[in-house]
DNA sequence: AATCCATTTGCACGCGCGTGCAAAATTTGC
DNA sequence: GCAAATTTTGCACGCGCGTGCAAATGGATT
């Protein structure tokens, strides 16, 4: 099954004629080698299967080249678009990625802990359980030098944060359903708990505020799951008379408004976007399905990744934080 | 940032007053300790935030608790499901993951020689570009004793399937369907790479040849997505007479079903189920959802995932192929 | 042919913890 | 209170590879 028993590098110098230290070069991309040597090491490899240790490796060179990747909400399915690209940009850049499912609130510290038990080099958050002082209280045990932020606004030091301009995204999304003529908006927040709604929330409120004099109703889902925001929904609009319906629902991301929309469509038996119309935040794949045509609004994922590597490589400290500018996408809904 | 420099065993039993290796024993779960020595050691660990290197352990031990996850097929919502289970029930009993997304089919064997350099315990396949030419050329460099394919059957040597009995299920399936009394299914299949559409197209066709004596529609598309599933109904079916249509499409799997849905409403001006019904497979968070209540069939993925944490912890090493039996979930839309 | 510079190769030591057994400490039986 | 049974503790060695520098090799120049 395995190839034979534990093919080491210094069987494969033997094996080539060269020292242990020769072959380790020759599986470096970087090394100073001579093309003769590395041809040599190469098939003595291959003869005898050899494979470097990275676990020896990391534990020689205190560098593992792994990034633990804690993930909560799955009920999302923002995530699995965020998975793919983010182990999709890592693997070819060279770093490998340690799943970690943070299985309840609680759970954030032993998850941390989990990743510093196998001395990642940075823990990436796309969870959204991540309050401030759950982290705080996870810092100690802390073993890995980075813990970066994805996809989420975060103000918390030490903290590196990669994160869409939700501000301005959502001035964006406000002035386009503004423009599009629409007077009754209804937010649809996510969960209380995450710092990023507020800042969505907030700045769709104020600019309503700002600009027509009055406060839109809000309601708020307790997960980013589209079953949860349709029974929300349905509760609060379903004693509404038909004039007192809202025109739009504002949602803060994809989950929520598709959750919303087969709501109003089979609960209430409303037409979207006739009756009502919807937006969301993320562009998840079902958006571009043909039943939702859902306008929402991108984030540039791939150079927000691209952007996160370069984190990873740098040996900064500070003032990595950064913001990205998406864009909104046109579709139906609204 | 992170606790001091690297704090050892040995440095806590400097401060604890004890023996190196008393304080391993403090951390394993079933070692033979006094309760004084491990409050002791605890307590000294806790004061220098030491956490046990996992690389470490892993190298001297031979033994790594971790697994890889191979996964290509990110367009399934499934796979969103699948991962959460595994992970979660993974790490309840210690195991960690390591998620491998495989870029593309080439991709397959680095994909394993990344595991195998992790020297990971065992790799598990849920995606579906595994066919078995492939998988034998990649088991050269292999480094890890268990092959395992989650959620999908295969006849392979050397490798370790859990997963549902496709037939049976097909067979449930198609009996439903028929006693229902459809009688022009057509079949939508998925990429013809993968062994498994094979089981379930091949069951649905023999059973419908030996019940009614005549062969039902096929068709296959080159991926799980529902969008392109959407676009091969579609094609297949827009010419024809009203007449000629079918009246149930059974699908490989929720997420062909999904894409046919939105096409025969939207494309295709038709009401399902009331034109045309539809069964998928799989049992996805969307088959649920208002707009589709899809009839579809659930795979018993906690039991799955059970069984293959005891695979993971035994030291068999043959016959732990199994498969299990699911249920139909009888909805709206067929 | 002698010299110099650039490239290539070799190596001692340590990274942090497990294994299996023997010695020491503690408990039990009478 | 003593011997035997039991529990608890200590340890030498090795897991496989990186680091940084010194020695050696090869090629180019005069």
């Amino acid at each position: 099954m395995a190839t034979g028993a534990n093919i080491t590098a210094d069987d494969v110098a033997a094996e080539a004629g060269v020292s242990r230290w020769t072959v380790t070069r020759a599986f470096r991309k970087d090394a100073s080698i001579s093309a003769k040597s590395r041809a040599k090491v190469m098939q003595a490899a291959e003869r005898l299967g050899y494979v470097p240790d990275l676990r020896a490796a990391s534990l020689a060179s205190d560098r593992s080249n792994l990034v633990a990747l804690l993930v909560d909400d799955f009920a999302n399915p923002h995530k699995l678009v965020m998975m793919e690209r983010l182990t999709r940009v890592m693997r070819r850049k060279g770093w490998d990625t340690l799943l970690v499912n943070t299985l309840d609130k609680a759970d954030t510290g032993p998850a941390l802990l989990n990743a510093s038990q196998r001395r990642v080099d940075a823990v990436i958050l796309i969870g959204l359980q991540f309050d401030d002082d759950v982290l705080a209280a996870a810092q100690h045990a802390r073993r890995f030098s980075k813990l970066i932020v994805f996809a989420r606004s975060s103000q918390k030091p030490d903290t590196i944060s990669i994160a869409v301009d939700d501000v301005q995204a959502m001035r964006d999304i406000a002035a386009y359903v503004d423009a599009q003529g629409y007077r009754r908006p209804f937010f649809v927040a996510g969960p209380r708990t995450s710092s990023a709604h507020l800042l969505r929330k907030e700045t769709f409120i104020d600019y309503w505020q700002q600009t027509h004099g009055l406060r839109p109703d809000c309601v708020n889902v307790a997960a980013y799951d589209p079953a949860l925001s349709g029974a929300v929904v349905e509760t609060a609009l379903k004693d509404r008379a038909r004039a007192d319906l809202p025109d739009v629902l504002v949602c803060e991301n994809d989950a929520l408004a598709i959750g919303a929309i087969d709501t109003l469509r089979h609960r209430l038996g409303l037409r979207v976007p006739g009756d009502i119309a919807v937006t969301g935040f993320d562009d998840i794949p079902q958006a571009d399905s043909l039943n939702y045509q859902l306008t929402t609004y991108r984030q540039p994922l791939d150079e927000m990744a691209d952007y996160l590597v370069e984190v990873l490589d740098s040996r900064e400290d500070r003032d990595m934080n950064r913001l990205f500018r998406g864009a909104i996408v046109r579709r139906d809904s609204a």
